[in-house]
DNA sequence: CTGGATCCCCGTAGATACTG
DNA sequence: CAGTATCTACGGGGATCCAG
């Protein structure tokens, strides 16, 4: 693998994966960002950084355990960097990164999708139950 | 709490669609949209209806029932169309309905970002453990 | 045979309590 | 304030069974 820059690795793999095979790298990249917290705090961070209690109450219902595990999961990723501040008490900020910010467009999108179609995706849940619920009924 | 002014109820009109807030439908909307299976199902279905059995060879790695589940969930959030036919075999097509449609952009986005990040995210990863191993070593 | 429901096991999310 | 530790409970995964 010597005679290959990394740059030249990069060009040649982005060509190769593809997300439907279980495992490939892609995949599991997909499967990783593809996941409700992700795309929470993820969205929570798209306006600036942010310390952990500000993103625990911004993100009502995430518990302490899933806000850090999702974090540094993040961190790993390089999507997300974490910054100690070591005073008293410690404050720790996280930010995103640069590839983190180049994510935040699908997420925007998807986040957008979802606060425009509620109605639709009600009605076409009363419309399915209801149908269901009469077939139950017989 | 009957008594609210004008702007406070502007105000909470303004979040009333915010996906940050637990209970908010439109949360509901983006952690169900935002599940690696839903992903996967939906960009399987981007070009075209395909059957079950399909789905289930495409998408190497899912169990039927995580696949039937994820498919009647859609179904029933209209994303989705389920067609049988009633033949021997039985025959089953799913297929994207009009608002499954709109929600294709999106998801393809994400794909195309994971694809095309595998390598920052697989660098960043040994990085991090590269840091996070020299600690453990003590 | 295809599509799917059901049962059981295990991993992981989630709530709580505790610590640097 | 920002986490870790522990326990419980729910949900995913696999095997098996069922209907057409």
């Amino acid at each position: 693998m010597p005679t290959m820059t990394a740059a030249q690795q990069r060009e040649q793999a982005k060509h190769e994966f593809d997300a439907f095979l279980a495992d490939c790298p892609s995949r599991v990249v997909l499967e990783r960002i593809s996941d409700k917290w992700v795309t929470l705090v993820m969205a929570s961070l798209s306006d600036g950084p942010r310390r952990f209690s500000e993103l625990s109450r911004r993100l009502a219902g995430v518990s302490q355990k899933m806000l850090t595990q999702t974090l540094r999961t993040l961190e790993r990723d390089g999507l997300v960097s974490r910054t100690v501040t070591a005073s008293v008490p410690v404050r720790v900020d996280y930010e995103l990164t640069d590839l983190g910010h180049s994510l935040q467009d699908p997420i925007k999108l998807l986040k957008a999708w979802a606060e425009d179609h509620v109605p639709d995706v009600r009605e076409a849940q009363e419309r399915y139950d209801a149908a269901h619920d009469a077939g139950k009924n017989s």
